[in-house]
DNA sequence: AATGAATGAGTGTTCATTCAT
DNA sequence: TATGAATGAACACTCATTCAT
C-alpha cells in the first residue's frame, strides 16, 4: 500500500483502459507495455511482476472506495442516506471509469492467484461490512425497516446495483448508468424506508 | 442446438466438473481430456473446436432454464409464486451442479469470442423476458405492487439472487444455498407482494 | 527411474551432444529442440518439464555407473582390480560419450535446482560408498596399504581421476584418454598396492 | 592487468560473495549491484562489460597465487615442503574465502566466453607448470620418488586437493578444510617422499 | 559517480489445434 | 474412435547492456 509513482501510476490507468476495451483475460505484460508504448521488460522496471501490478491495482480500488465511504458519511443525512449516496456515487465513479466495471466482475481471473483471491474477498468482506453496519445502525434508528434481517437487506441493496452495473457493461454501456441507477435507488426507498412517501434527498456531490 | 450424442453429454459434464473445481479459465481442452482419459485430440472427434463446446454447454444451459421455467408455470399458484419457485428450484439446481453457478458468472471469458459473448447475452436476455413477464402479469393482476417498474422489480429480485449465489461460490459454498434462498425470498414477499402478511406458499417439488 | 521411451532417449542423447558442443549453461529446450529438428512445444510432449528431463539424464548417468560397478565386480580378480577396472572403463565411457564428462563437471548449474543438486549429491554419495567398500575391503584383505586412511585413499584415487578427465575435456581431448588413465592406474599400483611391483593384471573387456 | 581502484575492488568482493552465496550462475549485474547498493548501470562506470569484471577477478585470482608461489618458495625446507605448503596455505585460503572454491570450479561458466575460457586454462597451465616444476625439481633432487613420472604425481596431489575442497563446498563446508587437508598431506608424505618415515614438517605460516 | 528508463534477445512453459496412423 | 507427435502463437519473466540526465 506504499506510495505509488508517476510511472506507475500511469501503468495502472492503462491497464484499467486495456481492461475496459478487452476484458481482463487479455491484461497481458504486451498488451499494456504496448498501450503505453514501451516493451514487456520496461515494465518490469516499475512492478516487479504482473502480480504486484494487480496487487497494487486492487490497493488502488480499495482506497478509492474507502474515500468514497468517508466522504460520503461526512455528509448530513441519515443511514439510508448515506447508503443511497454511496451507492450513487460508486455509479458516477463506474460510468467515469467503465474498466472499474470490469474489475469488480473479475473475480474469476483473479482466483488463479490466491494471494489476490484473498485480497478480493477480503476487499469485498469489507465493503460488505460498512454497508452492513449503515443498515444495521439504520433498523436501530428506526430509519430502515427492521421487519428483514440486514444480512437479506444487504443482498437486496447490494444485489441489483451489481446486476445493473453488469447490465450496462454487457450492453456497450448504452444507457446512462447514474440515471437508471437513481430509479433503483427510489425504489429502495419505497421498499426499505421507513419514512413516509416523499421524494428523497438528492445526492450531494463529492469533491472528487 | 442439435442432438448430443451420449459422449458428447459425458464432455459437457465432465467439463463443467472442471469448472467447478478448478474455474472456468482452466477449462482447457487438456484438463477436460484428462478429466475423462482420452488424449486432447480425442475431444476434437466431438466438438469440431472448444468453441462448439462451451457452445453446446450454453445451449445445454438455456435448455435447463427453459424447462425450469415451463416446469414453473405449470404449477398452480399466481405469478409471484411461480417467480418465487423458479428462483427457489434454480437455487436447488445450482446447489446439486455448482459449476453452473462458476458457469453464470464467467460472463467474462466467453466475452472473449463474440459469438459466444452474443449467445450469453440472448440467453440472459431470453430469461429476463421471462422473468419480466411474470412481473408485469403479476402487476397487472394486482398481485405484485406497481409503484416500482418492472424494469426496477427485474433488477431487484434477480440482482440478490446472483449476488447470493456469488457469496456461495466464493465461500466455498460453506451454507446451504436453498435454505438462504428461502429467507431471501420472503423477503421479497414481504417487500414486493400486494398480499397481506401470511406465509407464502410452499415450493412445490418438480420432476427434476 | 520408469522406462523411457524411444523418443525420450534420443532427447536425453541429442541433450548429451548440447552439452558436449555448447556446455551445459546452453542446454536450453531452444537448443535441444533445435539439434532434434523439432519446435520448443514439441519436447513437452516428451517431458513434463526441463527439470523432468534433466532428472531423467541423471537417472540415467547412475544407472550406467551402477551396470558398470556389477559388471567389474563380475570379473576375477582381487578389490585392487576392481577399483582399477571400474576406473578404467569410465574413463573409456567417457571418452566415447564426452559429454558425461561435462554433465559429471556440471554441479554449479544443477546446484540451481535443489532437486537435481539433492540428485546429483546422492549419487555421488553412493558411487564414493560402492568405491570406498573396496578400498576397505582390499585393507581387510591386505591388498591395499592399510597405514593411510580410506577416506584420504578415495581423495587420492578419485580425484586424480576427475582431474585428469577435466583436463582432457579443457584441452579439447586433445590426448587419448583411457591411454593416459592407464599411466595413472598404473601409479596407483605403485603406490597402493602391497602386492610386490610386478606389472598389474590388464583390464578385462566388458560386455558393453 | 592494470591496477585496480578501490571500487573495482570492492566489486569483485562483492562478487565473490554474490558466487559464494549463490553460485557464479547467479552472478548477474543485478545482483551485484544490489550487493553493493547501487543500481546496474552504475557497474558500468567501474567495468565495461561483465567481461571485464570475471577478466579482472581471474588476474586477481591469478596474482593472489602467483604470490603465495612466491612466499612459499621464499620459505626454508625442500621441494616436498614446498609443495606441501602451497597445498596447506592454499586450503586456508579457501576456507577464508569460500568463494574462491566455487570460482575454481566454474570454469564451466567461463567456457562461455573463449576469452575468458582461455584465460582460465592459461592460469591453470601455468600454475601445473609451477606445481610441476618443484616435483621435478624434488625428482632430481632424490626427495621425490623417480618411478612415476612427474605428470602423473601432478594429478595425484593436486587431484585429491581438488576433490577435497569440492566435498567441503559440496557439504556447506562442513568440516574443516585445512586440518583435513594436513591428513591428505600427511597420506602425500607418505606416498610420495623418499625420506623415510618421521613426522613431516609442520607448515610456516605465511605473512598474508 | 550514479540513476531512471528502456531494450533486444532469450528463458521455460501453455494453449488450441492439426495430421498421419 | 482414438492416439502419438507435432506446431504457431502466446505467456510471464530475466539477461547484459545503453542512454539521457
Amino acid at each position: 500500500m506504499q506510495e505509488l509513482t508517476k510511472r506507475q501510476q500511469e501503468i495502472i490507468a492503462k491497464s484499467l483502459g486495456v481492461i475496459a476495451e478487452r476484458g481482463i483475460q487479455n491484461l497481458t505484460i504486451k498488451n499494456i507495455a504496448r498501450e503505453i508504448g514501451v516493451t514487456e521488460p520496461a515494465l518490469y522496471r516499475h512492478f516487479p511482476s504482473k502480480f504486484a501490478l494487480l496487487d497494487a491495482m486492487l490497493d488502488d480500488l480499495e482506497e478509492d472506495t474507502d474515500r468514497l465511504f468517508r466522504e460520503v458519511k461526512a455528509n448530513a443525512g441519515d443511514d439510508i442516506d448515506h447508503i443511497r449516496a454511496f451507492l450513487y456515487h460508486r455509479l458516477v465513479q463506474f460510468s467515469v471509469t467503465p474498466a472499474l466495471a470490469r474489475v469488480i466482475f473479475a473475480e474469476e481471473i483473479f482466483q488463479d492467484d490466491p494471494r489476490l483471491a484473498a485480497k478480493m474477498i477480503h476487499l469485498q468482506r469489507r465493503h460488505r461490512a460498512q454497508i452492513m453496519a449503515m443498515i444495521e445502525a439504520g433498523q436501530r434508528a428506526g430509519t430502515i425497516r427492521a421487519d428483514i434481517e440486514a444480512q437479506e437487506l444487504f443482498l437486496i441493496i447490494f444485489g441489483p446495483i451489481r446486476l445493473l452495473i453488469k447490465q450496462w457493461a454487457h450492453t456497450d454501456r448504452i444507457f446512462d448508468l447514474p440515471e437508471r441507477g437513481k430509479r433503483l435507488l427510489d425504489a429502495f426507498h419505497k421498499l426499505l424506508s421507513t419514512r413516509l412517501a416523499g421524494s428523497p434527498k438528492a445526492f450531494p456531490s463529492l469533491t472528487q
